[in-house]
DNA sequence: CGCTTACTTGAACCTTGTCAAGTCATGTGG
DNA sequence: CCACATGACTTGACAAGGTTCAAGTAAGCG
């Protein structure tokens, strides 16, 4: 990963890295975040919660995430970011990262280009939560969560991966109770298809698997334009005679007050 | 949005701004997209297709919006971006992107700030179709479409906003099927929250659609950071020695194959 | 040893999806 | 102008997937 070695030498300049315990958390919902983070191991959790007590897991950090991009200064955080395991990090303020990328455009496109892999993975949870089943989802999960470690989905049976995890958790990353959770573990148990025992996810069936998360043939996407193109609908006729050029505005996620 | 100015320049630098009709399509799922658009007015919806046959819409880009954005070349993109009204946009290849941000980081850094942008209202959407209600979704996604547009939250009864979509697009937009939309509009109707007709919907009680979106008081997110790690849960104790430094993966979206 | 926490399982319930029919508005061709 | 087709929306009856509540088991930790 080319992101990674560019910003090693970030890290190298800066040295600072150090470990965190479990339950740490780098920056907090609701609170200003001045710093950025590379995580150099391990995971952190990126997690809402929302007023009515619900929690949702947006994304899990891995070892090479970059932390607390949002340049906006006195933002408060949407969401916090919490070590799941020791964690080794590198912290720096945010003023001398933003002075480095300022003079070294080329960093600034890798960031750039880390955002969008970012809004990619975050899409592909979008689709997770909007179309899938609870056992695709889960399935889908584990051979993201897979595929991230191992750069290559699981080939073998047999093949393990190690879950920091509780099942309350992967219910939070997927919109699911744990109780639900367990359930669907159980059934993907006695199908033969995955085991899960002691934070360890062992792949029984990695074909079964990827049929379970709907990655039949091929990428799961895809189709031709045309069927695309029916699945999609047709478009409204709009009445209106304006041509449609209303101000722009940006909903700041976190408040609308 | 001083993005939006920024962006403006390079508009104005290449000129071509041209208009596109309804269902026209910026880029298409599966194939590569060697260009950028900003979109000058109107609507284009984000989706994608899976090889079930269902369909997500991922996000809608308004006026102001940056498209095309994944930096990798010669990626496949994992969605679609199609024109729900006659849009007006402004295209250039990619290769012309890349040099004048190369030169000019300051601009990086805003497309970089952008990208963020776009990745936290794409959390506030995951937010949306992992914890909440069908209700709540619709009243979140009338609210976020609002705001977008008025750059504000609706205040007086019998404001409205313009919206060229079938409730079938507001399914594939919230997770929902056309015919629930239909069902939870007519309760948000009969409740005297919102009324829809004509892609139109008036927003009969501003304060009733934010509690309904479960945007009660202040933002609807937040709470001490105390309460959640309550919510969040423990951390589980990992049996393993290792110290948990395992290779970066990525997993490219789309394909998994 | 006894507490706590994670997980499991069952039963009842509820939200949402599915299927099917029917209405209404719009558009088309005769 | 009418007959007809079409697509958007509505509504009802029913099925299914997931949640909730509650109880029970097993494992780790003081």
């Amino acid at each position: 990963m080319p992101l990674r070695r560019e910003l090693q030498a970030i890290v190298d300049l800066r040295g600072a890295a150090r470990v965190l315990h479990p339950g740490a958390e780098l920056y907090s919902q609701g609170e200003s975040c001045n710093s950025y983070f590379i995580v150099l191991s391990s995971w952190v959790a990126l997690s809402t919660l929302l007023s009515d007590g619900d929690c949702l897991i947006l994304d899990f950090a891995l070892p090479g995430a970059f932390l607390g991009l949002p340049l906006i200064s006195r933002t408060r955080m949407y969401h916090s970011a919490r070590c799941l395991t020791p964690v080794q990090v590198c912290a720096y303020r945010r003023p001398l990262l933003q002075d480095i990328v300022e003079h070294n455009p080329k960093l600034a496109c890798l960031l750039c280009r880390w955002a969008t892999f970012e809004e990619a993975r975050t899409h592909d949870h979008l689709i997770n939560l909007g179309l899938r089943s609870a056992r695709e989802r889960i399935a889908h999960l584990i051979l993201e969560l897979y595929v991230r470690f191992h750069g290559r989905a699981p080939a073998r049976a047999g093949e393990t991966l190690e879950l920091p995890l509780t099942q309350a958790h992967i219910g939070q990353a997927t919109g699911l109770t744990g109780v639900h959770v367990s359930r669907t573990f159980r059934t993907l148990r006695e199908q033969g298809i995955v085991r899960l025992a002691n934070h360890n996810v062992e792949i029984l069936d990695p074909a079964a698997l990827m049929r379970a998360a709907g990655l039949e043939h091929e990428t799961g996407y895809d189709h031709g334009p045309k069927q695309h193109r029916e699945r999609f609908g047709r478009y409204p006729r709009i009445p209106s005679d304006t041509d449609w050029s209303p101000p722009v505005g940006w909903l700041p996620n976190a408040l609308v007050a």
